[in-house]
Parts: structure tokens; C-alpha cells; sequence
DNA sequence: CTGAATTTGACAATCATTGTCGTTTAGGCG
DNA sequence: CGCCTAAACGACAATGATTGTCAAATTCAG
């Protein structure tokens, strides 16, 4: 399930609404799976709409911070966005066309704070995504 | 616990023995925490050690590759490495000063493979890792 | 020992991301 | 409505990790 955000999700995030950031925005709307800033790009540009790519890495990179997005950084090290629910979740990513599944488990929430907490780490955050090839892939992979 | 890593490991992994993989092995086991290619091949070079920058990004991919030390890619895409056990398992890191701990968690495993096989994924994989303050910084950032 | 195949490393190239800074724009105020 | 100023933009340069190149050095099987 993807978030709908508006044009109103700016400005709460304490920006101005600009032309370029809705573009940027309602390009993440349209997507289904995580992008990077340059696809972004380049998916404007080829709708003819024309917002310079700093703005799209920065557009994006404030949308991640306030936690209107959610961002995974590949194995190659590119950042890549998608417009996520609201609450707090992992992913289930097809590594080979993107795929996109949102997945809860509190349990290993729970197991999360619960290992740092152990060890006596504090201010603790986690990373959990997990790969492999959809059904459709899968097929044609064979 | 550091796994014992022998010259040999380079031969079993199909490459040629040489002075430069000992040494950047030699580095990885005489470090506790994740290091970039970069700061490994500055460690060498601080011990009078002579070895390629170019050598050094090979020689940790390639172990890395055969699974012979463990990666983790940072937010900021730096790819970090380190000689961790054999077997499968996590990491809980400190953000300040890299202090690692090993973690092993079947039930997420589990978990991890089930919520993958019940969406119809193959060939899966998954990253998962907790990032906190360690005691001692927990302390110092009071 | 020898020679083919591998490896090295200085250097250039790539490429995502960040920084610059003069120009443009949003939006509060009168 | 205009005005004004801070915020935002964007063309461009700069950064910095990583990768590519290729001649020279090295490994190691036979
Ligand atoms: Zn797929
Ligand atoms: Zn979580
Ligand atoms: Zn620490
Ligand atoms: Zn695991």
C-alpha cells in the first residue's frame, strides 16, 4: 500500500511547495518501486518536465530524512526512494525487476531492541531488507 | 569471534598466494571492526607496507565474494569489511566507533525465509543489521 | 629453470553525489 | 494586488569512492 502524499506533505516538512518538488513527488506516486534520484531524473525529463537534477537529490534526500520516504541504499552503494505507508516496516525486494513487498513482523522488532538493548547499546536503529527473485522472475529465470 | 584466516584461505578461494593478499589479510585480522578498502590500504602504508590501492580493492572483493569476510555497505555507500566466524549471522555496530558484535538469530532467519517462500521469492538473501551508541559512547555523548 | 598465465600498480576514467553561487521564486505583509 | 527577503533553483564544477587499463613483475606447474 502506498502512501498518498501531497503537495501539502511539503510544506509539513517545513519547504516551500515548488513546482520541482511536486514534479518529484508525483513521479514517486506513479512509481511502484524504488528509484534513484538520476532515474527520477530522467523520468521527468522524459515527461518534459524540467527540474534540475540537484533539486531531485535534494527533494528526495529531504523527503527521507523527515521520513515521508523510505530509502534503501543497494549493494552498488546508489540510494533509491519509494513512496512507503506510514508506519514503520522492511521490504521484500525482486532484486532482478524491483518488486516491491511491504513487510511487518514485530516480533523481529522486538528481537531488534531487544539484542541492543542486551548489549547495552543505545539510540539504536536497524536495517532488515530481504532479496531474491519474484514469482514472475522466478519463472523466467528458468 | 574473529575467524583464523591463513594465507591458505587466498589459495582455496582459487587465487595465487602473493605478498600483497597476505598483507591486507594480515591487516583484516589484526582489526576488530569494518574498514574501507581505503583505510586498510592507509593501515599498510602506515606500516611501511607497499601495496596498490587497486590491489586492495581486489583482494576484499574477492574475499568478500567467496564469503571469506564479511561486507556491509554504509549509508553513505562505502562498502566496509571485516574477517567475521564461519557460520551465518549479523551485526549489531556502533555508529561512533564501530565496535562489533556478532549476532545469531534463527527464529529471524526463519523468519526471513518464510515471509519470502509465502510471497513466491526465490533464490533469496537478506541484510540485516542494528546500529546503536555502544556503552562507552553512550556515555562520552552525554 | 622456464614460460604461460596471473597479478600488480601507477594512472586515467567513471559516475553518483555534493558544493557553488548568481538568478529565480514563493509567500508573508502592507 | 505589488514588494521584499529568505528560500529554492540549476548550470556547472568539484569531490571521492570505485573501476578500467595495460605494461611490467611475479607466481607456480611442469
Ligand atoms: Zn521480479
Ligand atoms: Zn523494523
Ligand atoms: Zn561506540
Ligand atoms: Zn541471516
Amino acid at each position: 500500500m502506498t502512501k498518498s502524499i501531497s503537495s501539502k506533505s511539503i510544506a509539513s516538512i517545513g519547504q516551500r511547495s515548488t513546482r520541482q518538488r511536486t514534479a518529484v513527488v508525483d513521479s514517486l506516486q506513479r512509481n511502484e518501486d524504488f528509484r534513484s534520484s538520476q532515474e527520477i531524473h530522467d523520468q521527468l525529463r522524459h515527461e518534459g518536465i524540467s527540474v534540475g537534477l540537484s533539486t531531485v537529490y535534494r527533494t528526495l534526500q529531504a523527503l527521507a530524512e523527515s521520513g515521508e520516504v523510505d530509502v534503501i541504499v543497494r549493494d552498488d552503494g546508489e540510494s533509491v526512494y519509494r513512496l512507503c505507508s506510514e508506519h514503520h516496516h522492511h521490504h521484500l525486494v525482486c532484486r532482478r525487476c524491483r518488486t516491491t513487498v511491504e513487510l511487518e513482523a514485530p516480533s523481529v522488532e522486538a528481537w531488534a531492541h531487544q539484542v541492543a538493548a542486551d548489549h547495552g547499546f543505545t539510540d539504536t536503529s536497524h536495517t532488515i531488507e530481504i532479496w531474491g527473485l519474484c514469482p514472475a522472475c522466478t519463472a523466467v529465470e528458468s
